[in-house]
DNA sequence: TTCCCGTCCA
DNA sequence: TGGACGGGAA
């Protein structure tokens, strides 16, 4: 790994570096998008944008983010909101459970951090929902750090064109995105790369494939949940025999089970509703 | 039908 | 380390 690492870097020529360092400044000086949290380095509302960010493509995103910030403008009103308006709010982005975390991790901040965002990696690691990508995402944009912040799309960026091996993991790759990041414009950097990536064709992220697979999402338990969740979103409470006709999965029992160990629903006096 | 996207847990 | 976890658009 360490040897790996040093190969790695000393292939590449210091010219290569500027090169494609200058190609992507002015991609992004003339494509760039404008997205509603770059306005902003508020880390409440960077924290909720990347949440929805996870495996969730820009446009899907920015349908939600307005309202969910407009109804939800604080940590405070995150903290206290009732898991029906979160899930609402959340609805249609996939993934429910981010929402449930994204709310967690905010009674964390407030309750622990003294609603003192951490500024560190390891502490922002330790919060539910945030991982190795969310957190250099929170501090490259909300504090303009200068840490090496890899989705996906970044990654196909730096092996495209820097010709290096798919086989590379991300902390290695991290060495070479490291020294790219422009003094003092952490922030700016990061989202010519995302720009410059989601550009890539089609054909140049198929040489790259996604780092994780998903199974069918037709007929499968996934798609059962969501659409319990969204039977309970309309009918605010109804007994579990009632909801579970709804249901043609073979496993609704065992995913009602799952919900509830989860916490996004809860029965009371027989009556099945959202938590 | 396939594509697009990180985190958590066993 | 591999499987679970959404859902709209192409």
């Amino acid at each position: 790994m360490k040897t790996r690492e040093i190969t790695l870097i000393s292939d590449l020529e210091k010219n290569d570096l500027r090169r494609v360092k200058r190609k992507i400044l002015r991609f992004y000086h003339s494509f760039g998008r404008d997205l509603p949290w770059r306005k902003t380095d508020n880390p409440y509302h960077i924290l909720v944008s990347e949440f929805m960010l996870q495996q969730t493509q820009v446009s899907r995103a920015i349908e939600h983010y307005e309202q969910f910030i407009k109804k939800l403008p604080d940590f405070e009103s995150l903290v206290k909101v009732r898991t029906p308006l979160l899930l609402k709010l959340w609805s249609g982005l996939g993934y429910n459970s981010r929402a449930l975390r994204l709310r967690a991790a905010a009674r964390v901040i407030v309750k622990n951090h003294g609603g003192k965002f951490p500024e560190d990696a390891d502490m922002l690691k330790k919060l539910p929902g945030i991982g190795e990508y969310t957190s250099a995402a929170i501090l490259a944009f909300a504090f303009n750090k200068p840490v090496p912040v890899i989705d996906i799309n970044i990654r196909r960026v730096l092996l495209h064109e820097f010709g290096i091996d798919n086989s590379v993991s991300n902390e290695e790759l991290s060495f070479i995105a490291q020294r790219m990041i422009p003094r003092g414009k952490s922030a700016l950097w990061h989202n010519a790369l995302m720009d410059y990536g989601a550009a890539l064709s089609a054909e140049i992220k198929k040489l790259y494939p996604p780092l994780t697979k998903q199974s069918k999402f037709r007929g499968s338990r996934r798609e059962a949940r969501g659409y319990i969740l969204r039977i309970l979103l309309k009918k605010k409470a109804l007994s579990k025999q009632e909801l579970l006709q709804m249901i043609s999965h073979r496993e609704k029992e065992k995913i009602f089970a799952q919900l509830k160990a989860e916490s996004f629903i809860s029965v009371k006096n027989g009556l099945v509703r959202l938590k």
